[in-house]
RNA sequence: UCCCCGGUAGCUCAGUCGGUAGAGCGGCUGACUGUUAAUCAGUAGGUCCGUGGUUCGAGUCCACGCCGGGGAGCCA
């Protein structure tokens, strides 16, 4: 079935990235004991049993504001059968200077000086220098220390010791050194250059370098505060479903699998279910996956991404372009706020960053075309807007843009015309600065009954399929308005990624799905 | 579906006019008690994507195929 147009951006063009990037990466040190560290000292303590559930997943994610209570996990209570393993986020070390550390993580570079022994090791939470001396470990132990292949995991036990040469500020001085799982070969992913195919071909161990770690990272907040934003301001979260019925003849870009001998398809939009969730619960959002089957080849693509898409019963354009910079701005000061090492590691340009705050500029369509007169982007009224077009008019501000009340006639069947200029609908993209695109579609749905049976009709979508939305309508009929938020792309955007899949642990794409 | 680019050592790449296969990094061996992508010395490592063709001779030229990258269309 058609789904809504504009729910993520439209093509970025190359040029506006500096031309053909080669994808590398260099697979430098991460960040290592930093303000990440420090920043955490100074948060407000935590709950006894939050602190003690963080001990167990070993420097977890940094808390978030309103954080639920975990569970309390019994069997790995100090208190139960089971001792725990000592194990200490390297990320806390700067508060342990002095004591007795163990940290358990993998052995992300080593370098050697005669009978020093350089080891730096990473847990997830930071890295930190653990220095192997011949004599103050058992010489197996240095023997090993000498030779572990990188990657190898490792439980390093050591006084943390202050000291300026360190990358992080405090090291290790290593009294016990137990390699628990070393690597059968060498590991593959290097610190030098790789290419993207390579990287993307060893995703599963790419993943452990900085780029990656830093990316999901920012991607976690920026989930989060997406959330929290809504969550607070009174949208309750609605699942949507994933399989989906037969709908339309748009299942061109539908991916169909086999639902007990009928034909079902994969989720590409949550859209039609939240309005009908809306109006049960008012204001909702879902945010899932979402797949299509288009053989699109650009850095702006996946086949399966993640959307944000919220819909508020009785809401207008207005609100929603409101609620648009809104989430995209908190979710970047969050990002701001507690990712600093991450986009230092990116090597993203902050300052571009903190510009972005509300109002972001609206821009009819009408003022756009306007814009384009004269440019090599220019195009007629009524003409889509295309990523030239899109890259021209954001190319003029510095933040995210609001571009609303597009044609009609290129926009989906469910968007709801302008009543003082029925030739544009109530829609609006946001895009990105910098050639990012469009990060979020959206706008008013189209409410009246005949209107949508009329366009059910005229652009040949099969009536039956649409029942059941339809009935929405027919079934105390409301207003309502929603986007739909691409968080790749988002993502991408705020890491200042060459690719969409980069902001995805495990990107699918037209010719990947492993691993 | 279309257009462009690429496939040579583990990785990233160079390879001139068609004439014995190269570099950096990584690996291995050795040296080094403060290294930060350490440094220094030595060393090993090749189905030049595949098939066929042209040629005395093909990594190089031609055809077809396979795989990958970027973009267009389309889509979000």
């Amino acid at each position: 079935m058609e789904t809504e147009e504009h729910l993520l951006p439209q093509p970025r063009r190359a040029e506006a990235l500096g031309g053909r990037r080669r994808h590398r990466d260099r697979v430098a040190q991460p960040p290592g004991l930093d303000d990440a560290s420090r920043r955490l000292a100074n948060e407000q303590p935590a709950a006894d049993a939050l602190v003690h559930a963080r001990r167990i997943a070993g420097g977890g994610p940094r808390p978030a504001t309103p954080e639920p209570r975990p569970p309390v996990l019994r069997s790995a209570s100090p208190s139960g059968t089971h001792a725990m393993a000592q194990r200490d986020s390297i990320r806390d070390l700067a508060q342990k200077v002095g004591q007795t550390a163990v940290v358990r993580g993998w052995v992300y570079h080593r370098r050697t000086a005669g009978k020093l022994c350089f080891l730096e090791v990473r847990d997830g939470s930071g890295v930190v220098q653990a220095v192997v001396k011949k004599g103050a470990v058992p010489d197996a132990q240095f023997e090993a220390a000498d030779k572990v292949r990188l990657e190898s995991s490792v439980a390093v036990t050591g006084t943390v010791r202050a000291d300026p040469r360190a990358a992080g500020g405090v090291e290790l001085s290593v009294s016990d050194l137990q390699v628990v799982s070393a690597c059968v070969a060498d590991f593959p992913v290097g610190k030098k250059e790789h290419g993207i195919g390579f990287l993307m071909e060893e995703r599963h161990l790419y993943l452990r370098s900085r780029r990656p770690w830093a990316t999901l990272r920012v991607r976690a907040e920026v989930e989060r505060a997406l959330r929290e934003w809504l969550d607070a301001a009174g949208y309750t979260a609605v699942d949507a479903p994933i399989f989906t019925p037969s709908a339309a003849e748009g299942t061109a870009n539908l991916f169909r699998v086999d639902y007990f001998g009928e034909p079902a398809f994969l989720s590409q939009t949550g859209q039609l279910y939240m309005e009908a969730a809306a109006q049960s619960l008012g204001k909702v959002y879902c945010f899932g996956p979402t797949f299509r089957a288009e053989k699109s080849k650009t850095r702006r693509h996946l086949t399966e991404f993640w959307m944000l898409e919220p819909e508020i019963a009785f809401g207008d354009l207005d609100e929603v372009m409101s609620v648009m910079e809104s989430v995209v701005s908190h979710a970047v000061s969050r990002v701001l706020e507690r990712c600093r090492p991450e986009l230092e590691a990116l090597g993203r340009d902050v300052a571009a960053l903190e510009r972005v705050k509300p109002p972001f500029p609206r821009v009819s369509y009408d003022d756009a075309l306007e814009m384009l007169k004269g440019t090599p982007a220019e195009i007629p009224w009524g003409e889509d807007f295309g990523a030239p077009q899109e890259d021209a008019v954001s190319a003029k501000f510095d933040r995210p843009i609001l571009v609303h009340r597009f044609p009609t006639k290129i926009k989906a069947f469910y968007m709801k015309p302008d009543p003082a200029r029925p030739e544009v609908v109530l829609g609006c993209d946001c895009v990105a600065p910098d050639g990012y695109g469009e990060l979020i579609g959206g706008g008013e749905r189209a409410s009246d009954l005949a209107y949508l049976e009329h366009k059910i009709a005229e652009e040949n979508l099969p009536k039956a399929a649409y029942e059941w939305y339809l009935d929405l309508r027919r079934y105390g009929a409301c207003p309502s308005a929603g986007f739909g938020l691409g968080l790749e792309r988002t993502v991408s955007w705020i890491c200042g990624l060459d690719h969409a899949r980069e902001a995805a642990a495990f990107p699918r794409t037209l010719h990947r799905v492993y691993p």
